[in-house]
This record gives structure tokens, C-alpha cells and sequence, in this order.
DNA sequence: GAGTTATGCTATATCAGATAACGATTCAAA
DNA sequence: TTTGAATCGTTATCTGATATAGCATAACTC
């Protein structure tokens, strides 16, 4: 790694000192506790993400939603449709090829309680940090991914 | 991305917050840097880890390299094979029902290959932080996974 | 020796994500 | 104002990672 010595490279192949391994096997774990602490109450976690993007910023745009999150419009058909099958959310027309979603009572309703499932998985999936390890965590990942994101392909 | 609306590539939301979901995107981005930087030498992620493992515990046996690497025995089967077949490994009968996994000259030519190129991504996808963040970052990145995937499932 | 457990494996299911293409609509430039 | 390009939502389909069930063999435990 980067503190190895540099003629040794070959004998330290440690899956533990790979930080991107490392960090892939984390948010699966993170992933898997969360899929089931949402479990109980229907959603899956990008449905609860989606929940709460909506919730935030009403009349959004399927596809501007999408790309928020980084799904693809294809992918988002089915998506929006199973939420507002479920009555969480109303598809406002906004022009003839457009409609932005709102959240239903019942979708803000959920969305609060999802919210609060996820701010106590957090809470616990992180405890280990203090909260401004957490902070700085946090502001570090998202800067990196930031800086990923941008640099490689123009979606 | 690159190209998209400032507006939307600026604007911070609720997402943002959450730890969990940034740590998800940040991996999904390194490891699709990883799976191109890799692709080259025609390897994928899972493929490349095997080699490495292998290389630093020559003799594992299957169950085990998928013990390490969170992969269960019946995936496990297909992607040994195709190793094999690709003349990378050699399977070293140990009793009636295991063998021993050892990298063939082609195998460990690879592995090195494949490690230097590993490295340099690393170095890439983390040049946002400096060594000693990136340490520190890698330390907290492994206690959480360590502590979190302790929780769960004992394997 | 009998019962339990481990190994490697096949076959199959599930689920996220990607690609291709289409009709309808809007926008923009000639 | 018309026409070509771009955008939206959508269907259908493909891929690839991962999960489940079950099997034959072999190895441990008592």
C-alpha cells in the first residue's frame, strides 16, 4: 500500500489493505441491515430513498429522480409504478410527456417512518465512531464520490 | 455527470446526510473504476481477489477462499472453474473431498499483474486524501465492517 | 459402525442494473 | 413555421451477482 515498501510490492497482497474492497464489503453489510430493518414496513431501500427525495423536493420529476439516484429512466418505470400502485405518491402532469410526483398522506405518512428507521440504523451501523468521526467520515466519502462521479462518464 | 446542470449536481439533500447511502455510491463507483482498470488483462474484481488470496495462502482450499471472500460454495464453483480452465490455478488434491488451490507460473504472472494495476487504482481513486487519511480512513472503513458483519451472521 | 457435518457441485431462482427501441411531446434552428 | 434533434415515460429483454435446494462423496465424532 502506500505506506509498504515500494520494491515489496508483490508480498503484500492483503485483501485488508485494499480500502476499496474494504469499503464494497461495508456497505454490503450497511445494505443488508437496512433492507431489513425496512422490511417491516414494506419498502426496500430504494424505495425508501425515493420517498424521501420526493418528500423534499415535491413535483420532482421521474426523470430527474432517477438521476438523483442514479437509476436509469428504464429502471425507474417500474420503480414509480409499484409506489404509486401502493397509493404513496401522485404523478401531477406537468406537460404532455411529464408529470411530477408528490408524496400521498400516506406516502408522507411512510416516509416518516422510514425516516426514522433509517436515522436509527445509522445510528446504530456507525456506532463505533464518535459523531464527529462520523461527520468527518461522512464529508470524506462524499467528497471522494463527488469527485469519482464527475470524472468519469457524462451520463 | 460531468456535463449535467450545476443545479442539480450541487444541490445537497437529505442523501447527503446519510452515511450509509454515500458509502453505497462510493463503492459502486470505485468498483466500476476497478472492473474497467481490470478489464484489460481480462479479470473482474471477484477474479483478481481470488488470485491475490490464493497467492498469499497457497493451498487454500475452495470452501475456505469463499469463507474469506463472502462468497458462497456454490458460486464458488463456476468462477474456480474458469480459472482453472483458464490454465491460472492448479487443484491440489488434499483429501477425498477437498483440494488445495495454488497459482499456476500463468497464475502468478497474472496476480502480479493484476496487483500493480491494483494499486494504481487505489492510488487514483483516493488521491482526494492524503496517506495518513487514507490510513486512518482504512482502519475505520475495516473496524466497522469487522464489527458489523460480527453481529450478524457467525458463519 | 452410525449419525453428523463438510466438501464440491448442479440446477435453479431472484434481483439489480444495463441496453435497445418506440410513440408521444417539446424544443430549437433554419 | 416547419422540421430535425432531444426528452419523457415506457416495454421488453439481457446480463451478472447473489441466494436456495438438494445431491454424492468423504471425513469427523461418538
Amino acid at each position: 500500500m502506500a505506506d509498504c515498501p515500494p520494491d515489496l510490492a508483490l508480498e503484500s497482497d492483503d485483501l485488508d489493505h485494499l480500502l476499496g474492497y474494504q469499503l464494497r464489503r461495508l456497505s454490503v453489510a450497511v445494505m443488508a441491515d437496512l433492507t431489513s430493518v425496512l422490511a417491516p414496513i414494506d419498502l426496500r431501500p430504494v424505495e425508501a430513498a425515493m420517498l424521501f427525495l420526493i418528500g423534499a423536493s415535491s413535483g420532482i420529476t421521474q426523470s430527474d429522480l432517477g438521476r438523483r439516484l442514479a437509476i436509469q429512466r428504464p429502471n425507474m418505470a417500474p420503480l414509480v409504478g409499484q409506489l404509486d400502485r401502493r397509493g404513496l405518491i401522485e404523478r401531477a402532469r406537468i406537460d404532455g410527456r411529464s408529470h411530477g410526483l408528490l408524496l400521498s398522506a400516506d406516502g408522507e405518512a411512510l416516509r416518516r417512518k422510514a425516516w426514522e428507521i433509517v436515522l436509527d440504523h445509522e445510528d446504530r451501523m456507525f456506532s463505533g465512531l464518535s459523531v464527529p468521526q462520523r461527520r468527518k467520515l461522512g464529508q470524506q466519502v462524499l467528497m471522494l464520490r463527488k469527485t469519482l462521479e464527475h470524472m468519469e462518464r457524462p451520463t
